[in-house]
DNA sequence: GCCGTTTTCGGCCCGACTGTTTTCAGTCG
């Protein structure tokens, strides 16, 4: 799938563009075309096979950009992008990067002192020699130079499981000020992205300076980047970027729209709003001085003739189209779920026993738990042994009773898929099981086909329930398996199984498109915080934010049964 | 460069903050 380079490629072009003082509304269109691509689930190759008019038929790519695509998939470059990078020296791209250097104060640096690289970008500062430029001053260049070592330490998107302890935090210590009368945290945090570059914190309040002033002494903050009136940028010790925003208490609702974006999806609704004579900004909606909509968000969409559409789907994905056509789907909740499908003990790698984990799981008000050990061959997480298997569910069955089975506890096991795609089982120990999840965590390098034979076969043996972790992705750390998953996923549903959406904060597996495409094709979904000690069972809100963003209801996700139903399900799969 | 039940040409989302200015350019979200 070409999506993500001929998008990295767009992206490139803008930048050039921008560099050299192109026309912005064309910069504009590289960088729409490119987050299109990126965004898309189909391989472009695959429209591209269908013709010219597919591609121009992608919104935001037109002639031109469909021309380039086509020229990229057959020859393997761009000659308009080769003839920008021509012209724009390769290290000016990356010196862009740096907060505080947009296109100009690149095109100033590299022009009048050569700077082409970020080694020469910290030589040209430390020299003060920046301070020839126009429009260069001292502050500035202290701040470029505080900037640079910044960028070069923490500016990549870190996984957002890693940082939701921390917003829980800032939010309590922010929504403590004296004068906040509302704060929310909003920002990719509040979509459930899988990845957060930044926060963003909205709070409603009249005095929005004292607000600031207190804001940036808070503890954990180690630089203020910014403060004015209305907003201000710190970062955190860890190099994180914080931005608070104020609005008075009347614009709470447009300042959530505003400040929970996605960029993308504010766009549209600023166009949706001109289009019926009327203006939206973070204040408000508006027909002509007068303020029509703003106090809370459902008024603002209301304005603007929709439906209230939750912020998981708010990525220009199709969720304008289908809420101005009544279709937006009803998406499942927390409070939907009635137990946790993947969780870990003692038994293997997990750090609790099976009774910690129940009595957390009953806190919760699960009806269920599937405790789901590793299996024998992965050494590492303490596989369990097939003669160990009988004592553990033999403790399985004495907690039930204990506990009155409540919550009732499943006994299953994550079982490897070996690399030829038997499992790491034998049937016998198999069928003991009420629910088998398989799953790969090893020999991840085979080509598309050998991997998708591996998961298909794996999924056809009769005794297995769910696919888990499907992609084996580690957010930031692994790209994940290549497998055909039209193919893996249409076999699942005609075997009537369920493919997983595992929460744990650096998988995220199956991911957010991913899910989608498996929920419009009808296959059941699992979600698994994939626990190993009681406190990651919150990681289920993680997979319910990606359930969300991928769409799925309350009627595609497994673990909405009811204890019997479930029961119902796992057993139907065997007998079918 | 894209796009169009107002348009195939003339538009293209909107506001805040900083630093260096003396009214605003550049950058960012």
């Amino acid at each position: 799938m070409k999506n993500a380079e001929i998008s990295r490629l767009f992206q490139e072009m803008a930048d050039m563009l921008e560099f050299l003082g192109d026309n912005p509304f064309r910069i504009r269109a590289y960088r729409q075309a490119a987050r299109v691509l990126a965004d898309l689930e189909t391989p472009i190759e695959d429209l591209a096979r269908q013709g010219p008019n597919t591609l121009e038929g992608i919104p935001g790519i037109g002639p031109d950009l469909a021309a380039k695509i086509q020229e990229y998939l057959q020859s393997g470059k761009i000659a308009a992008h080769e003839e920008l990078a021509r012209k724009v020296p390769a290290g000016v791209l990356e010196v862009m990067r740096i907060p505080g250097v947009g296109p100009k104060t690149a095109q100033l640096l590299w022009s009048r002192l050569g700077v082409d690289s970020l080694a020469k970008l910290r030589a040209a500062l430390e020299s003060k020699r920046v301070l020839e430029l126009p429009r260069f001053g001292e502050k500035k260049r202290l701040r470029l130079l505080e900037n640079l070592a910044l960028a070069q330490s923490a500016t990549q998107r870190r996984p957002l499981g890693s940082v939701l302890w921390r917003v829980r935090e800032l939010l309590a210590a922010i929504r403590g000020l004296p004068q906040v009368e509302q704060a929310e945290c909003c920002g990719s945090v509040r979509r459930y992205k899988e990845t957060v570059g930044d926060l963003d914190f909205l709070v409603a309040t009249r005095q929005g300076e004292q607000v600031l002033a207190r804001f940036t002494q808070l503890p954990g903050i180690a630089d203020v980047e910014a403060v004015g009136e209305n907003r201000a940028t710190v970062f955190l010790e860890d190099g994180l970027q914080v931005d608070l925003k104020i609005v008075p208490p009347e614009s709470w609702g447009s300042g959530l729209q505003y400040l929970t974006g996605s960029k993308a999806h504010s766009i549209r609704l600023r166009k949706l709003a001109l289009e019926q004579g009327l203006k939206l900004n973070e204040y408000g909606v508006w027909k002509g001085e007068k303020r029509i909509a703003g106090r809370d968000e459902e008024s603002v969409y209301a304005a603007l003739g929709l439906p209230f559409i939750p912020p998981p789907l708010r990525e220009d994905w199709g969720e304008i189209e289908a809420a101005q056509a009544g279709r937006l789907p009803k998406l499942v909740e927390l409070k939907d779920i009635r137990g946790d499908l993947q969780v870990h003990s003692t038994w293997s790698d997990g750090k609790n026993t099976l009774l910690e984990l129940a009595q957390a799981a009953k806190a919760l008000g699960y009806a269920y738990l599937a405790v789901t050990d590793h299996s024998q061959s992965l050494r590492i997480a303490h596989g369990v042994r097939v003669q160990q298997m009988k004592q553990r569910i033999r403790e399985i069955r004495e907690i039930n009773e204990r506990t009155g089975a409540k919550p009732y506890l499943l006994a299953g096991a994550e079982v490897e898929i070996l690399e030829d795609g038997s499992l790491d089982y034998p049937d016998e120990v198999l069928k003991e099981l009420e629910i088998v999840l398989v799953a790969i965590h090893s020999h991840f390098g085979q080509d598309e086909k050998t991997e998708t034979r591996r998961i298909l076969k794996a999924l056809e043996n009769p005794y297995v329930h769910i696919l888990s972790h499907p992609t084996c992705r580690l957010i930031g750390q692994r790209k994940g398996i290549e497998a055909d998953w039209q193919k893996v996923f249409s076999r699942a549903k005609s075997l009537g199984k369920a493919v997983e959406i595992d929460g744990h904060y650096d998988r995220l597996d199956l991911p957010d498109v991913r899910a989608r495409q498996a929920g419009e094709m009808g296959v059941m979904i699992s979600l698994g915080s994939d626990a190993h000690q009681i406190d990651h069972l919150r990681f289920m809100d993680l997979a319910v934010g990606t359930a969300q963003r991928a769409w799925l209801g309350p009627l595609q996700i497994l673990n909405t049964k009811s204890l019997e139903e479930l029961l119902g399900w796992l057993e139907g799969v065997r007998e079918s």
